[in-house]
DNA sequence: CGGCTGATTGTTAGCAATCAGCCGGTGCCCTAAT
């Protein structure tokens, strides 16, 4: 099929489906992709029609499509507004632990039967070899990953079978991958592609400037002075909005204080029960919360067009976050306000939620075991009285050093040239070292986000990869005319060429902001250096 | 890592300074007890 037929199709299962009667470059693009057969990544703002990329060429290739979504809540929502449509080629279903076992046999036998084309699920649900062996029948002909920057931000730790994906995919039969997120600085890409072992993916980047958030930061010395900038922000009387705050508590607290204050709030958490959270979230999208005080559990799912500013009452652990979630705000184009109230102590909370290495000794118990025989996970956890999710993180990390391995029906094994244990568990602890200093450099940033007197939108744009040329004139350094452009040719070494230090090894030139420049190293994640010093000791060679 | 709380100390009778201990985000899933 030549290009123009086959967007001429996508065009028409666009109107057909969606009533759109166009579709933008970026869109066709990347379904030109999936078309193809070809893997992509997809990298687009919340509301850009990004489900539709994986959607429309799913609806014309013949066979389901499971799609990989983080949480149960969002789930719903999706397959709702799928079925809401009433096409045969965009029912969804899906299998969690929300359905009994009857559901669950009559959603497979939906797909199996052609009835329904897409079958939502968790990754927890595919590391389940049963699970997996259903799924597998099914012969799926795409796989969609959804929220994909959960694979860097949460697999690592907090949710490892996230980190199987790619692996489980492999196990599926290996159809074609289409990842789509809304946010992905070049290492979480870096981490989607390898971790997705995603195989020269076409890779999709748009839109990432958004012109009508004002971006604004102001340092709090005292609690009383962040009080009242928010404060004085909600005066200005724009609603609704979301103040993020760092704990539930806060959450809690700042809630009840604001509405005491005349300024009608409710909070929310992850702490808070299933049928709580699902009707605060209904409402807030109803227009009946003007104000949400909420923890980063408020947030993924919420596509409300309205938002008309969001407040952060201490800084976010990294500009990951931070982007995620300013990037609610103002998505019906109006302008609308983004507002960081930090303090330097905000770091503490950071720190402390990174902290934790694992322990040698485990590792290499477990490093051993592995050498003896492959097992299932359960038996490893009897065995090592280790629990899921440390077991999970710690397989992660042996798998890296190639000390463990994925089998068949999900059993671990070891390669087999592993290193011996004892080399195994200082390899797995190095790497946990490395990607430490890389979480904690993205605090770093976060931190010098808030610092600099340059444009706030270069900085956020450079951080991400992307090169403005002009400096972005919405935010508060441009109006103060503090920000000076960075015409990415004022330093020794080009924006975006790779460079190599003695001591912290490749890295990638991302931007230069006065005399200083940000490279973001492999080893050690993002580092701003004096452009001086560099250039007199002669520290970076091009590589 | 750093803020908060309650107890101890220190100097001298009501309270200030110090310190140890505790707490802190994100969600799947399964299992067992109602």
């Amino acid at each position: 099929m030549t290009l123009t037929r086959q967007s001429t199709t996508l065009r028409r299962a666009a109107r057909s489906l969606f009533g759109w009667t166009t579709l933008r470059p970026h869109q066709l693009a990347a379904m030109r992709a999936v078309m193809k057969r070809r893997d992509a990544l997809v990298v687009l703002p919340t509301g850009a029609g990004k489900s539709a990329i994986y959607q429309i060429p799913a609806s014309l290739i013949p066979g389901p499509t499971v799609v990989v979504s983080p949480l149960l809540a969002l789930q719903q929502d999706q397959i709702a507004a799928l079925n809401e449509r009433q096409r045969p080629e965009l029912r969804a279903v899906r299998i969690s632990s929300h359905e009994s076992p009857a559901q669950q046999s009559e959603a497979i036998e939906e797909i199996r039967a052609g009835r329904a084309e897409f079958l939502f699920i968790t990754p927890e649900q595919l590391s389940n070899p049963e699970r997996m062996a259903e799924v597998r029948a099914l012969k799926p002909a795409l796989v969609a990953v959804d929220e994909a920057h959960c694979i860097s931000a949460w697999g690592h730790d907090f949710r490892p079978d996230y980190l199987a994906l790619g692996h489980l995919v492999e196990e599926i039969g290996r159809p074609p991958v289409v990842a789509l997120t809304a946010t992905a600085s070049p290492p979480v890409r870096e981490d989607i592609v390898s971790r997705l072992r995603l195989r020269d993916p076409e890779v999709v980047v748009s839109g990432l400037d958004r012109p009508n958030l004002f971006l604004e930061v102001a340092h709090c010395p005292t609690e009383d002075y962040r009080w009242r900038r928010l404060v004085a922000l909600l005066r200005s009387d724009e609603r609704p909005g979301i103040v993020y705050v760092p704990t539930r508590r806060a959450a809690e607290d700042l809630a009840a204080r604001l509405t005491d204050a005349g300024f009608p709030s409710r909070y929310y958490h992850g702490g808070m029960p299933a049928g709580a959270r699902g009707e605060l979230h209904e409402a807030f999208l109803a227009d009946q919360v003007p104000i949400m005080v909420a923890t980063s559990a408020f947030g993924m799912g919420i596509d409300k067009p309205n938002i008309a500013w969001v407040v952060h009452m201490a800084l976010p652990d990294s500009p990951d976050s931070y982007f995620q979630e300013i990037g609610r705000a103002g998505r019906d184009g109006q302008p609308a306000r983004v507002l960081l109230l930090w303090q330097a102590e905000d770091v503490g909370l950071r720190r402390f939620f990174t902290a934790g290495l694992p322990d040698t000794t485990e590792l290499r118990d477990l490093a051993a075991l592995l050498r003896a025989r492959a097992r299932s996970r359960k038996e490893l956890r009897e065995l090592t009285g280790l629990g899921p999710r440390k077991l999970g993180q710690y397989l992660s990390l042996l798998e890296q050093v190639g000390a463990a391995e994925p089998r068949s029906k999900g059993r671990v094994g070891s390669p087999r040239y592993a290193p011996t244990p004892v080399d195994a568990a200082a390899a797995a602890l190095a790497e946990a070292e490395r990607q430490q200093t890389v979480t904690r450099s993205r605090t770093d940033m976060m931190r010098a986000f808030a610092e600099t007197t340059g444009c706030r939108g270069q900085a956020l744009l450079a951080y991400f990869g992307e090169q403005m040329t002009a400096v972005c004139g919405h935010c508060d350094n441009c109006h103060a005319g503090t920000s000076t452009p960075d015409d990415g040719a004022i330093g020794p070494f080009p924006v975006h060429s790779q460079v190599r230090h003695p001591e912290w090894g490749p890295g990638l030139v991302l931007s230069y902001d006065e005399d200083r420049m940000t490279v973001l190293f492999d080893e050690v994640g993002y580092k701003t250096l004096s452009v001086r010093v560099v250039s007199e000791q002669e520290l970076l060679t091009l590589d």
